[in-house]
DNA sequence: CTGACTGCAAATCCTTTGCAACTTG
DNA sequence: CAAGTTGCAAAGGATTTGCAGTCAG
């Protein structure tokens, strides 16, 4: 269900994302925290696609040692969205967030059964994209592409259940 | 700002969205009210692209003919992107809604500045969808593609107050 | 008539914010 | 120490829902 490894090759970053974060706090006069560092590492150390609550689902709870607040984790997110460590997007109301730093630019198919969330890469696409700001004048800053769709393993799954119900 | 008028041609279709509607509430043996033929006609009168709370501003009030609640308003819209009459996205944490009935697939440009939605075709980025949909082995149902940027009239603007600062 | 629909208000969901206490540099 | 941070609880914004009265077929 959950993929925990990258779907697509890492790009070479010279710092690590607590490197890259510190850094970052630096130039701006903001604080190491415990809270901070533990949510790169624990951010850094899944690779899936996550939103808020599925983070905060799988940290400590109230009274544990490293707990984290809800508005602590809210506002961090936010920090590494700014830092360039995350990319978040909005998929049916809520915002997902996946890893920037190190990882190539890509698109993603969403799998509105199972609800997963699979990569892809296109270079056709960023020139197609290109082209098209090009004609209309446009500055580009980013562009995200989501295909829609039933994944192979819910088709299959699907198929087997209709099967079933015919029995 | 707004552009009331289509930016595609419109797409051949037999049936007015009120007609089209109409069929769709019969055969789910819904009923016609004077609230959704009032919202059919209210909508279709307008092109561009809107969220719940953008139509709310140009209904009647409270207390006027022809008032919609908001509840109403939420449960309509949600009937017409199911019935094809409208599709929806999710754009900066709001639901935007525009015309699908009678009106061509197309993709688009967000200008970041103005805030204004631009439409775009490209046969070309359909293919490369089916493509690589057919290489993940995933059965389409859709796409959204948006390409974030400043517009043309954006750019010349922010140029002309960079100068105005300098003076 | 009967079930669908509406408006109202309350409830939800997700996220942000004000504030007092607590850290970090 | 001063300024940035945190947790808490309360506030927000957008959308949904329960319910009793209303209306269409």
């Amino acid at each position: 269900m959950s993929n925990s490894s990258p779907s697509l090759p890492p790009v070479d970053v010279s710092l690590t994302p607590q490197e890259r974060f510190e850094e970052y706090l630096q130039t701006r006069g903001l604080r190491q925290t415990n809270q901070r560092k533990f949510l790169v590492d624990e951010i850094f150390s899944h690779h899936e696609h996550f939103d808020a609550d599925e983070l905060m689902e799988r940290l400590p709870r109230k009274g544990a040692k490293n707990y984290v607040s809800s508005a602590t984790v809210y506002r961090t997110l936010r920090e590494f969205v700014d830092a360039g460590l995350l990319k978040s997007f909005q998929l049916e109301g809520r915002t997902v967030y996946e890893h920037d730093y190190g990882y190539p630019q890509h698109d993603h198919l969403y799998c509105t059964v199972c609800r997963e969330l699979f990569e892809f890469q296109s270079e056709a696409l960023t020139t197609l994209r290109d082209e098209v700001a090009a004609e209309q004048g446009f500055r580009i800053s980013g562009h995200r592409m989501i295909i829609h769709g039933v994944c192979r393993e819910c088709s299959k799954n699907r198929r087997k259940k209709r099967k079933q119900d015919l029995v």
